[in-house]
DNA sequence: TCCCTGTGCTAATAGGTATGAACAGAGTTG
DNA sequence: CAACTCTGTTCATACCTATTAGCACAGGGA
């Protein structure tokens, strides 16, 4: 590739001076430019197909024009759910209104510390963390250094941390409500991500409305098994679980998708007809509760809104506009579908 | 936010001149500094929490170690299919392993011409352009620019393209071979995205296994009808077109994924029964298929392969490696499942 | 004549890094 | 002891743009 075509290169053409160009091309108000030589420039400028270098822009303007995304993991796009996948959607949206690109970052997991580096290089002007743990060292580590960021789906304990996220504790609510409304009165809750700050959030939620209702949270069959890479053994050892229990509940919250939609096809074959022994409620509510079989239903959390409203509120903190730190909940709704039904309707 | 700790601050509390701190930091083969001294500038480096601006040195070197990428229009991650998905995903497995960073472009399309100036800036060092038109003219503007562009499932008639794409004239054929062995005769090619280079590949891949079996492809029935946004209406003209020919078709191929799962979903209200009076074969074999009702015969594309590999080849190209320009094929295979069937079962 | 004001443009500089040329010093060779 | 080699480091500069202070000039008022 020949050498790139520089302002210097313009002015020449037109006669003018660099600074000139620069005046010209950027078109700030305030500074008088003849039409004249505006036209001049303009025309040398679409002559050499001239495009600006963003590397010199960014080094004497300290913006870039970008944003930073860190997934919660590489290749978790379409991994297991459709969450990273809508909420990429929204970040696009977002973006696209904002006139931003976006930087994806492929640091290795779990360096935090590198990512880090990769992250407060200059190489963009703010940045989106993805759901990560409530006491996550990078999340802080920017924060201190008074990086522009933003958690979506989390968030930590700092003074200066702005996250959007959904209403985890009324979606938990909902979820209960809804399985109570249905004559349920004996419950389980999945929840193997136990680190997870929307695990402990979703509980909170259930609880609160189990509470209401009347009935000890206590009773509540909470099942911690850490998710194995082998599928068919932990989805037998929570049907165990199940089965054991007395009395056995006929009621479950699932609070990640991905594992609900497993469970929901699994679990007929360890003996639990759904919904007329147990019913199910999830969470997310995407297309894969929607397609799963039997549809889920599921919480709905709008994604695509958390992503876009993630990228409005890191571009008010990266032009400075003055906003109040903490965490913005958007609204959540129960999307019932086949997985719930009346208790005891054999 | 305090100004950022420059090399020069390294350098002074170290001791040592900013070239040394680039060299240390660097470490590039064949300059020689003494151990104590690496030790003392790595040192400074790290209690200085010194992080390099990538600016400046995108400035110096022309290398920004950030690889661009083009969807074929934004927000179309998960709007219709599971393709974009994957195929990004398979970007970011080859992004993580040639560590690079991914810049997401959001200019406003189809102003391409924009989207041009904002490729060529230098905001990365080559680009990953995903399923345009044969005759795309931001493609032949960036080939011309001598700019690294790597075309992922279409390519443009240049002699400097470089594609990367699965092998759909075979993937048609497969599809249509699979079809005849279970007797079919009659047969028609719902392809409504006619400019797409990809359909008349696979046209072309199942006609030649008609020829083969002795069957004129000029029998083979071509549903051209464009979508619309209208899916009632396109799904009902489609299936009284189908109706009305005679000899009627029960042999249907369907060129993209989200289209066959409309069509397999909402032809049983039309009177065709699947596989039972029609058999419906798709392309891509998603996990939308996987999941359709019924589940989709589909011809696979490694979707996740073609993305890594093509972050691969464009590595190559960045670094100078001398590679053939051209179109890499990756095999396809037929995923059977319950959309297919003998014909004349009743 | 001189001063003043405004217009349209330019000169000069900063921003942080990589890199080739140059250099100092010690050791080696003839 | 002069010439030379080798090692470890520094000097100086280029990369390209945005921005501020300031210059030349014209026109007007006194």
């Amino acid at each position: 590739m020949k050498r790139r075509v520089s302002s210097h290169d313009v002015a020449r053409r037109a006669g003018v001076s660099q600074s000139t160009v620069s005046l010209v091309l950027n078109g700030r108000a305030g500074t008088r430019i003849s039409p004249e030589t505006r036209q001049r420039v303009l025309e040398a400028a679409q002559h050499l197909n001239y495009t600006i270098n963003v590397a010199a822009r960014a080094l004497v303007t300290g913006r870039t024009n970008r944003l930073g995304v860190v997934p919660f993991f590489p290749g978790g796009l379409l991994d297991r759910d459709l969450y990273y996948g809508q909420i990429l959607n929204g970040i696009t949206l977002g973006a696209l209104e904002a006139n931003h690109n976006l930087l994806l970052h492929s640091a290795n997991y779990p360096d935090w510390q590198a990512l880090s580096g990769d992250i407060l290089n200059g190489s963009s002007d703010g940045v989106l963390l993805i759901g990560r743990g409530g006491d996550d060292p990078l999340t802080r580590t920017l924060l201190d250094a008074g990086f522009p960021t933003i958690c979506l789906s989390y968030h930590i304990e700092h003074p200066a941390c702005f996250a959007v996220d959904c209403d985890n504790v009324l979606g938990g609510s909902i979820a209960m409500q809804h399985l109570l409304a249905l004559g349920h009165r004996h419950f389980a809750y999945f929840a193997p991500a136990a680190g997870a700050i929307w695990v402990a959030e979703r509980r909170q939620g259930a609880e609160a409305a189990l509470r209401e209702a009347g009935i000890d949270p206590q009773g509540m069959l909470i099942l911690g098994e850490t998710y194995s890479a082998d599928q068919e053994r932990w989805i037998e050892r929570l049907a165990a679980s199940l089965q054991y229990t007395v009395p056995t509940p006929t009621g479950l919250f699932c609070s990640e998708e991905w594992q609900a939609r497993l469970l929901v096809e699994a679990l007929p074959k360890h003996g639990f007809r759904i919904p007329e022994d147990l019913s199910v409620v999830s969470f997310n509510s995407t297309e894969l509760s929607a397609r799963a079989r039997p549809p889920i239903t599921s919480v709905h959390q709008p994604l695509i809104e958390i992503g876009a409203e993630a990228v409005r509120l890191l571009h008010s903190l990266i032009t400075g506009e003055v906003v109040a730190p903490g965490v913005r909940r958007l609204p959540v709704t129960l999307d019932v579908r086949e997985t719930t039904g009346p208790v005891g309707t054999v």
